[in-house]
DNA sequence: AAAAAGCTCAACCGCTCCTAA
DNA sequence: CTTAGGAGCGGTTGAGCTTTT
């Protein structure tokens, strides 16, 4: 189904909006609102569309915007929320008062994701160096190339499924996306980071990412999600003031516990 | 001091959802 | 039920700024 243009691109201005422009917008969403976006520069005398007059308005304009930089409760609440909404940015922004899901956006893509990114090659390096240590020269720690059957599934799916799945079940799909997303590298592959349990149970991260992106009857809830991603978090705050020499045993035995206490469903895998 | 590289963020684009006719 | 159009969302871009060489 062929669909008019949202906006007539002849004659109407783009690119960065002047301090008239702005003056004029405000002006006229104080005096009428804007009950019709798509009404409101012809009515305000602006040459612009109104999906611009829309977007200069609710990420930059609006009063209650917050400008400044992101706290650090603000940036953590974002990894969090992300952590189990994924990239529904405007979800994320209605549980940040005063900051736009754009802005958020553009916060997660610059520096929270290079911080998470750097932070996991850190632990990857502390379980390295931990199973190396903890366990002689038994070689526990494995590196290769995996791509997940249900990862590629999560990934590839198309755009209608994606959504209507979010729909129906809100935390499910996307979480697992969000997931897959941290645990891959850009060229789709996945590091799989094997990890033998003192109980001979073996986990590795295709392990981690298959039970977490499935959908279907063991779709887990996204409460049990962040309890798992929380193990990166516990490993941060473990690691944040160590070197590897640091690696204890006693951090392994809170993460294992933790898993073993949290999501028992995924030992019995 | 100048050029190159990297970073930030406002804005655009294309898509889907929602709803009224 | 179908269609059209408005609203909103997330991904992406690129100009301008900052930092590094």
């Amino acid at each position: 189904m062929g669909r008019a243009p949202c906006c007539e691109k002849l004659g109407l201005k783009k690119g960065p909006w002047s301090d008239e422009e702005d003056q004029i917008l405000i002006s006229y969403i104080q005096q009428h609102g804007h009950p019709n976006w798509r009404a409101l520069p012809k009515h305000a005398g602006l040459l612009r569309c109104g999906k611009s007059c829309r977007l200069r308005w609710t990420n930059y304009l609006r009063p209650d915007i917050k400008r400044g930089n992101f706290t650090k409760e603000e940036e953590d609440t974002i990894i969090h929320l992300h952590e189990k909404l994924g990239n529904r940015w405007s979800l994320i922004a209605t549980k940040l008062p005063g900051r736009t899901d754009n802005e958020i956006k553009n916060v997660w893509h610059t520096h929270l994701k290079k911080r998470l990114e750097s932070h996991k090659t850190t632990t990857h390096d502390i379980k390295k160096c931990h199973m190396k240590s903890k366990c002689g020269s038994k070689v526990l720690y494995r590196e290769e190339p995996a791509v997940s059957q249900c990862l590629v599934k999560s990934k590839h799916k198309s755009p209608n499924e994606e959504r209507s799945s979010v729909s129906n079940h809100e935390s499910s799909s996307r979480d697992s996306s969000s997931v897959v997303e941290q645990a891959t590298t850009t060229n789709s592959t996945c590091v799989a980071r094997n990890v033998e349990l003192d109980h001979g149970t073996f986990l590795d991260d295709s392990f981690w990412l298959e039970a977490l992106s499935c959908e279907g009857d063991n779709v887990i809830e996204s409460d049990s999600l962040t309890n798992v991603l929380g193990i990166e978090t516990l490993m941060e705050n473990t690691s944040s003031n160590t070197s590897c020499n640091a690696c204890d045993t006693n951090m392994w035995n809170d993460i294992f516990t933790h898993i073993e206490e949290e999501l028992p469903e995924l030992l019995e895998f």
